[in-house]
DNA sequence: CCATCCATCAATCAATTGATTGAGAACACC
DNA sequence: GGTGTTCTCAATCAATTGATTGATGGATGG
């Protein structure tokens, strides 16, 4: 299971390590399989080195919470803001989400974990609402400049339709394993938001 | 914590209670948290015989997933369906989404839970997955009905949009603790999906 | 070369947890 | 009242699991 030959490496490193371990272990077992044993093999150390770099299963927790959190800014910094509309900045964020349900999906499956415990654990709330708010508000924020420009329908509610957004790509995640239907449903939040609204009439 | 002063009864009535009570502890501490124990106390019985009743903690997951269908499908079945046009129809869904959501939260969450379980668990994979698809299907359907009759925009994707509209509801849901916000975004998915498109322009 | 700190591990602990056992109470049927 | 079935529980088990302990090796600086 474990390859790596382990030598002696400092504490900052292997809370990286461990932190990485702990995500792939709950993409696949979830939660409630989360077993510091586990992690801890998957690393290639003992338990007790594991419980040397970090304390406690919570603080593991908060140290996931916080490692999940690090790649989803470094991820949104070096993303290309150079969308010319308002329209093209949503298509970039569709872009985005597409790519990481294609080569990083445990991302997403670790995240709807999270998101589900910070319902009933406050260190993990404090970590991850502000990262899902600062997401909504992003979006929010190219729609209701769309809506100013134009280039999305007037009647657009930003915080809403963000919303709405966000749980249509999770939930077309969340079954579908197809990314095809990522893409149906994408597009059809496209139209959804421009301010054509099929007026034309009939189908193709 | 328990109040009920315990007589005997037959399975079915217990595992009806077991289920309950199951789907509460759930609720409040998540999947992880479910313990047999906790369940019995809040039944009022014995660890015991609460095995008595469902022989193991995987059967009893599978149980809580059948009542949690079977609720589902008798509240599908007492609803009104007597919408004259599509979108009327759309509006009961979105009705009765906002009466789950103030009168029995606990549903969702559950339902949630169940959800992200059903991707490591076959069994119970088996119980939910059929409801869902059974939702979305319904939901198509609607629209489908809508796209064709006009009173829906006709560029519709029907199982896109039910994904959309599902994920919306439930996204909005899962942060904002206001009810009002559902609101806000079931009129954005309205306005999004007829067929003016804010052509008029324009705010209020 | 030595003292010190850091990282590591084998062994072990205490608590939790799913499950079982064996015996007894409530109930039904005759 | 007798008999068998159904339901219930206190006590206990075996396995799991988060966490600790005490010892060991290696690196670093003097």
């Amino acid at each position: 299971m474990v390859i790596k030959p382990q030598t002696r490496c400092d504490t900052a490193q292997r809370r990286r390590e461990i932190a990485l371990a702990a995500r792939q272990l709950i993409a696949d077992k979830g939660f409630e399989g989360l077993r510091t044993r586990d992690i801890a093999e998957r690393v290639g150390i003992n338990v007790a080195t594991l419980h040397y770099h970090v304390p406690s299963k919570e603080a593991l927790i908060e140290l996931l919470a916080q490692s999940l959190r690090d790649e989803f800014i470094a991820r949104q910094e070096r993303r290309r803001r150079d969308g010319v509309t308002s329209l093209d900045r949503l298509r970039l964020e569709f872009a985005d989400f597409r790519d990481i349900a294609l080569n990083n999906p445990a991302l997403h499956v670790v995240m709807t974990e999270l998101a589900d415990r910070a319902r009933r654990d406050e260190k993990v709330a404090a970590v991850i609402r502000p990262m899902q708010l600062g997401w909504r508000d992003h979006i929010a924020a190219i729609l209701a400049a769309g809506r100013d420009d134009g280039s999305l329908r007037p009647d657009l509610d930003p915080d809403a339709a963000a919303t709405m957004i966000i749980g249509a790509m999770i939930n077309a995640r969340r079954h579908d394993k197809d990314i095809a239907f990522l893409d149906r449903v994408t597009a059809q939040i496209e139209r959804a938001l421009t301010r054509a609204g099929g007026s034309g009439g009939g189908k193709p």
